[in-house]
DNA sequence: TCATTGCATAACTATATGCTATTACAGCAG
DNA sequence: CTGCTGTAATAGCATATAGTTATGCAATGA
């Protein structure tokens, strides 16, 4: 541990939280973990659900694996991915219910605004 | 609703949610998070808390502003911020959650890759 | 053995974003 | 009004990464 500052609470550890987030935050892995939410699949069958290209999707793949989200398992020539890891819908339930509480939030404020307009 | 794909199910949500991780995605913006999780600070105070530059954590606070996730008070010549959801932190506690949980299993991988090598 | 299939990887482009330095602007004191 | 302080906005640079195209490679089947 190379202590890059005294005063900050471990900074290693916001990163590696950082990184977390980073792997979700991206629309495209967002998809892949959704279609796989119902059974595993290979690469070819996210191919066509995603619509995402090939090679693009193996990197996706590759990151979502690396992060401990997947998991990886070769059957004959093609490759099954799996959720590994459920607990990464939570971050997306809660995200949804962040989202929601900020859009309602919005759209009071607008109203406000509109009656001290006319 | 413009419905890009009928495929894919709400993609404009899944974006919606990744640009909120993407908002946490960063270990500037956590660090701002951690400092503001006791009492509200006003740029000067964070600045030095943090150690980020003042350009660069006025730029991160927008951020987290627009995201819903802070608030900010303007007092004299000052601007203070402050947590106005304060449900971001079960997000953070969740993913330390999952990385405490995948660095004991590639400890376990680990092990049980040496006792192979030996 | 050789061709095909399915996946991974490398090289590349385009885009996004963090950081810095500079400038602009608002509130306050003299 | 003038200068000072605190904050915001902008441009420029460096870096990271999503996506595409092309290539490599392993497993299968003729």
């Amino acid at each position: 541990m190379p202590a890059k500052k005294r005063t900050q609470p471990d900074l290693d550890t916001l990163a590696s939280v950082a990184d977390y987030f980073k792997v979700l935050s991206e629309t495209s892995r967002l998809q892949i973990l959704h279609h796989l939410r119902g059974s595993p699949m290979n690469v070819m069958e996210l191919c066509e659900a995603t619509g995402l290209g090939q090679a693009n999707l193996s990197k996706h793949l590759k990151v979502l694996t690396q992060a401990g989200i997947l998991s990886r398992q070769p059957k004959g020539t093609s490759a099954y991915y799996e959720i590994s890891d459920p607990a990464v819908f939570e971050f997306c339930d809660l995200a949804c219910d962040r989202i929601h509480d900020r859009i309602v939030k919005q759209t009071k404020t607008l109203k406000q605004l509109k009656q001290l307009q006319q």
